[in-house]
DNA sequence: TGCTAGTTTGTACTCGCAGTACAACATAGG
DNA sequence: CCTATGTTGTACTGCGAGTACAAACTAGCA
């Protein structure tokens, strides 16, 4: 089942368009094999049913997303440079990706449940930011944070509902310019945060 | 339909367990009628069917969180100031009921795909940000921002990503006193940013 | 006490669709 | 040319959502 041949993976993509239009409830495996052109029993043949489609997909995306991330952080730049570099690398993945993005976020309980995909979720995102925090601290580009944890979930969060968002308002004719914008406006906030100058430090209240 | 009467509405609210673990679909009308009590005929007196028990649970939980952060909004302090209330109270919200929160972010693509409850979200989670950072600029307690609206969405994504991972990884103990510390970490980064002290203002590169 | 309207519930049904079974056919590599 | 493995059509099973409906219950009201 593993090694699911390219010609057919490619054409799994027209599914992402269906899927993240109705919810993976709404489409129907024969809706799947009209839009792909393949051949329901070829999609059994190969894949565990509707979840297996979705998972395929959403694999898929994480290992985009962690690939790219990872490339980005691993220059020798500071913790903060790298920070904005893994940022921008994953907005540029997510709008490329707006149908996919879709459905992630569309069956976000299912791809949860199926645990691989839980995983996957996590170092995708969640791991490399919690580690450029850590980073930071030590090269002296990021200030020290009382909780790291609950403030890496937040970046996370951030920067997460800011491509999902982008994607959903609609694909864009340019994602890439989109994507540098965006995570230019993430990157301000993250870093800098909105207070104003006169009120800067005085955050650290109980 | 609309009228639901209140002694059925309380009993509903064992079903946001069920769905909140195993996802709408992995739940069987059956389930819900017999976890709540109420029979299954009953149910599709009242509800359009599973859809209807989703919509139903997941418009009090919105409902819920705008009114408590409309009231938190609602002082006459500076604008940071109710910001910082804002999230609290959103995140009281959140953490006091961790099933909702997963039966909603579970059903994320379902739930916006439910024209009410779509409106019902922006409005309990996005406009009130807005807002606030308008009112920020305006009484000078938050900077101006290049990009007002990826901001908000950012900041709206740090909450609400940081109350729902809280919510999943389960049920806490004290609900209240965890909120406090959420939404300390999360102001502290919406305000403050992490950038170190000696990179402050190094962020507007465009 | 009846009359009417709305509600509650059990039971028995339909029907759409995921998933399965399987047989016929294709392809290839040894 | 034979065996492995992939490909596909067709026909089927079974689950569970939603529906139909009738019998009972409640309550206001004359």
């Amino acid at each position: 089942m593993r090694k699911l041949p390219a010609k057919l993976a490619s054409r799994l993509y027209s599914a992402a368009e269906l899927i993240a239009e109705r919810g993976l409830d709404g489409t129907k495996i024969d809706d799947i094999a009209d839009a792909t052109g393949i051949p329901k029993a070829t999609l059994y043949y190969h894949l565990e049913g509707k979840n297996g489609v979705l998972e395929f997909l959403l694999t898929d995306l994480l290992e985009m997303i962690s690939g790219a991330v990872g490339l980005a952080m691993s220059s020798t730049e500071d913790a903060q440079t790298r920070l904005e570099a893994a940022v921008a690398a994953q907005l540029g993945v997510m709008l490329e990706h707006p149908f996919l993005c879709r459905a992630l976020v569309g069956d976000l309980g299912r791809a949860t449940r199926l645990p691989e995909l839980a995983a996957a979720l996590r170092s995708a995102f969640f791991e490399p930011i919690e580690q450029l925090l850590n980073d930071g601290v030590a090269d002296g580009s990021l200030r020290q944070i009382e909780d790291p944890n609950a403030v890496a979930t937040s970046i996370f969060g951030a920067i997460t509902i800011a491509g999902l968002s982008a994607a959903v308002d609609g694909p864009l004719a340019e994602a890439s310019m989109e994507a540098t914008r965006l995570s230019a406006a993430v990157c301000d906030l993250i870093l800098g945060g909105i207070a104003s100058a006169r009120d800067a430090g005085a955050t650290n209240r109980a």
